[in-house]
DNA sequence: TCGGCTAAGGTGACAATGTCACTGACCGAC
DNA sequence: GTCGGTCAGTGACATTGTCACCTTAGCCGA
């Protein structure tokens, strides 16, 4: 969690997709111009009326990415973590269109910003460069893709329970509102809570405000792995 | 429509994104290199198990991108007009995972392959080229974001409303089955024909087997225009 | 410490959408 | 013609979303 770590000269092992395979003099330029900052918890690093400028590399933290409908119901699209990258706002950079999503350090962040004039000059010099840009690419429209599936094709519970596992990480509990995972899911606030009713009614957690234990990981990823 | 408006010297003009701004040693490139072939309706040009080799221009033609669940069910993400590119498909020669998406003739079609070589130094020398690029990403993005919030948030009769028109191209007739319709919102058959019926009830629409004739376009209009 | 404010969560009725099983209607091949 | 398959209609039911309203927990100032 240091920061000292991220001295100028290092940072690019962070990442895994510029660490290898990159050009010497691209990773000097990289080392060069790009910006590190540190970013509180809660800064909409992107968003309508927000244009980004850069394009952001994450050292620490994450970054979640949302959308908000016109009815004011949002879900989550997917989360940056370390070592990736926020390459969906390059194409903000030169889009006709603004995007209707926006990105929200969900921690607190280290941050590696590139100008746009350097990342349009390393995607020109440097193949390594373009590889490392189209592959984040590439990982972010699976994202999307699997977010449509989700939504469209597959049930509530399978999906509040994945969502749980995923955001415990491990730790066996999830710190959210009944409120924060309907916004994770794209539903609503009663849905979550049935749905928890329901879990804790099988013994599969416990609920207090604003925190729920996972008590049966087992179960619920048994129930995660699902398919409809 | 006719094929001979294509030789290899003006074909570029019909991409907006191609004639503004390109350098005319890309430009002749692009017309040395490009490979002009039809392909009959029907075709799946990508698709899991068909990793796609190039980068596909659309001359003539419409492609209609789809991802297919595991429980088969399907939906339409975007379409792919005369004009137009199908770059998502670059970032799947790059990527480290498959697409669930496919991608179908829906018409026949006129097309300009640019194979990966030149694509790729395409990107490495033309800024304009690289303008083009990003630009399609960026669209595309924009189509899944849209997706994303009509599956999640939309009414399914505004979206059916919505669809009947797009499908339309105010010819007042859609070819198509329910199940066709169905596809095409990630909904089932019998939704659909519930809503139908409605609207027939309405006398907005006149419905025969795989036909469906438009017969209030202001009352669909302003039904789609409807927000949740 | 008390009271009240606010966010979080619970509940029931209902509407909208999805699922299932089955039926009949249409259409082309033979 | 009839046969077989696709297309569409239907009712019962399950799941999910919406709405209105309520209770409760925690905080914070008086």
């Amino acid at each position: 969690m240091s920061t000292k770590g991220f001295a100028s000269d290092n940072w690019i092992a962070r990442f895994p997709g510029l660490s290898v395979g990159l050009e010497p003099a691209v990773r000097d330029r990289l080392l060069r111009e790009g910006r590190i900052a540190h970013v509180p918890a809660g800064t909409m690093l992107f968003g309508p009326g927000q244009p980004p400028t850069h394009l952001l590399l994450l050292l620490e933290g994450t970054v979640r990415v949302q959308q908000t409908s016109e009815s004011g119901r949002d879900i989550v699209l997917y989360r940056v973590e370390a070592g990736q990258s926020c390459v969906l706002t390059t194409a903000c950079l030169l889009a006709y269109e603004d995007y209707l999503a926006e990105g929200i350090a969900e921690t607190d962040l280290i941050t590696v910003a590139i100008p746009r004039p350097v990342f349009d000059e390393l995607l020109a010099t440097s193949p390594g460069f373009r590889t490392f840009v189209f592959t984040a690419y590439s990982r972010r429209i699976t994202d999307l893709f699997r977010v449509i599936d989700e939504v469209a094709f597959q049930r509530i519970d399978i999906r509040l329970a994945q969502r749980l596992i995923d955001l415990s990480r491990g730790s066996g509990a999830v710190h959210a509102t009944h409120q924060d995972l309907a916004s994770e899911l794209g539903t609503a606030r009663e849905v979550v809570s049935r749905q928890l009713q329901e879990f804790q009614r099988r013994g599969w957690i416990a609920q207090s405000r604003g925190n729920i234990a996972l008590l049966d990981s087992t179960a619920l990823e048994a129930l995660a792995a699902e398919r409809s």
